[in-house]
DNA sequence: CTGTTAGCGCCTTCAA
DNA sequence: TTGAAGGCGCTAACAG
């Protein structure tokens, strides 16, 4: 059992290629003889036969494949987005070939290559970050391209995001709330708009409540566990008084700042609450359970999926920036916190 | 700037495009005259050439692309694995194609079916249960597959695992080591190996100790959280003693077992101890930290992507089936039990 | 309705 | 060391 093609088929049912070919493709069955149409299924069907959708896509420019690339497949939040993707392709005959930026314009750029000389229908970035404009502009010459999660501020190409900004003020909102008033953040990478954007929303809301956030003078490198251990420590190692609520920009970072607070005899929330960011599966199981904003990652990326499809039949679609609202998350890591004073 | 092919390419060196395959494929660069070489590649930078891999796949039968298949993408466990798989990739210029199948044989047999189509080199199953032989089998016969994480045994197609059935041992051994007496598990799917062996490991052990497993008559469906916590409950419900150790087949599920606990205001580890499997990054973090047999999914991954591309150069090489031992990490989940009489 | 012809972009003979 | 010719498997355009 070799590698069946369209020729054995056709030869088995007694037609010419072309014919074979029309008669196995859906679209344009309906030029073809009924009776034949059923032969060549039939000798398909005994053959094995299997279609190879690399010639198919040589000659058709499709190739049914959409690239999507991530910032870190470490990161849990990433597989429900990967889902929302995959949920949406399915049926339509499309698959998902994967790629893995780490943060790393140049990785980025090397993902966006490979994923171009596969003739990708299109690709879905969502891990982009300052630095990889120029690649993904370079790379919409090509194909379309749709940003989800993570947007590029100014650059023009489609994204399908969620507000982040409002996301932070939503945090802030939370902390003033329960009667915080020395707090500060966590910030993840500046390079990355979300966290730009997340810190720019808190800070502003405690600013119109007349409260300065405490800055640390660091930022994340990346928004992991180790970033937010090693933030938290230099928030711990600072003379004064520590502040009392955090807000930490992804959960990753969250449970690094709950390890650190932990290794430093300080508890949560009894000393400082907590709030993460993205709502990972994880966030309620830990101790405390962690407050956190809501990031709809399966809906952003089947929405996302959706504007590529959009764009691959039709490039000029679907200009308007997509965003879905964030929402908070309580939970014991702040709502357990209690004024001293 | 459309598409550049290989023809303007060698139009601009002014050499005819066979050359300037041959001058931009490493392998032959050696037929070909220095300076023509030279002259071809800066005609390709100029250009900005890409290259195209579906039509020299096409041609050479080769796509440089690898087919992953993965049961569940939302299990953290998971990300390790495909981390690694493309650790080993890169640099070789292959890059995955990622399928999930969902445990589901129709999904398994769909995604290798897609995976084909689109020629890709070899496919890795990081997913295989019982049930998708057929499917496997078949796929076999066109282009390599190795099974990771999970084998089929008997099947004879060859696989990168770890040692389950010495994993339970471990399980069952920690709980001996600490005094316990009336020890449950809570099983995942009876259709995947690996569920299987660590439930076999596990009751031997005991009963080389001269003690029975408390047995559930129910296993979980799918190894998720919710599973966990449905057959937690079951074993709640029950009359007579609870057992004061379980293990769990792996951490989702002893995540959900937790959860059901706290339900019923039974606190681990006071009332019972708890054992998962994989040591996924939360197990750390959890109340209390959960003890964890670890699953080296990383090593796993770059493992499975070793052979496959050696089975890609040659396909009789490593039918070997390679396996690497789990190890054992003591946690508050366990090591806070005390007995009580 | 079906067959013929001509490629998609690349690579591998074979010959020069 | 290079060019010419042919084809990987499929499909679009054009005849019939």
């Amino acid at each position: 059992m070799q590698k069946v093609t369209l020729k054995d088929v056709a030869a088995r049912a007694g037609v010419h290629t072309s014919t074979a070919s029309r008669a196995l493709d859906p679209d344009r069955r309906t030029l073809v003889h009924q009776e034949t149409v059923a032969r060549v299924r039939a000798a398909a069907d005994q053959l094995g036969y299997r279609g190879d959708s690399i010639a198919s896509g040589l000659r058709r420019g499709r190739t049914h494949t959409l690239g999507v690339v991530v910032a870190d497949l470490g990161n849990p939040f990433i597989a429900p987005v990967v889902r929302g993707i995959e949920h949406q392709l399915e049926g339509r005959g499309l698959m998902a070939l994967i790629a893995e930026s780490r943060d790393q314009p140049t990785r980025m750029a090397r993902a966006l290559d490979s994923l171009m000389a596969r003739r990708a229908d299109a690709v879905i970035v969502t891990g982009a970050r300052v630095g990889d404009e120029r690649a993904l502009r370079k790379a919409q010459q090509q194909l379309p391209i749709v940003l989800a999660v993570r947007h590029l501020p100014g650059s023009g190409i489609p994204a399908v995001t969620h507000d982040d900004e409002r996301g932070g003020r939503l945090a802030a909102e939370h902390f003033l709330e329960h009667g915080h008033t020395r707090i500060a953040q966590l910030a993840g990478p500046q390079e990355v708009s979300n966290f730009r954007e997340r810190g720019v929303g808190f800070r502003e809301r405690l600013r119109s409540a007349g409260i300065g956030a405490i800055e640390l003078e660091e930022y994340g490198n990346r928004p992991t566990f180790e970033e937010g251990k090693r933030l938290m420590e230099l928030l711990l190692a600072r003379t004064g008084a520590l502040p009392t609520a955090i807000f930490a920009h992804n959960d990753l970072m969250a449970f690094g700042a709950l390890q650190a607070l932990g290794d430093h005899d300080r508890s949560c929330p009894e000393d400082v609450a907590i709030i993460g960011y993205n709502d990972t599966l994880m966030t309620a199981f830990t101790d405390p359970p962690i407050t956190t904003i809501r990031l709809p990652g399966y809906e952003l990326g089947r929405m996302a999926a959706d504007t590529a499809t959009m764009l691959i039949e039709d490039r000029e679609q679907a200009r308007t920036p997509l965003t879905l609202p964030p929402v908070l998350v309580p939970r014991r890591s702040t709502l357990g916190w209690l004024p001293k004073d």
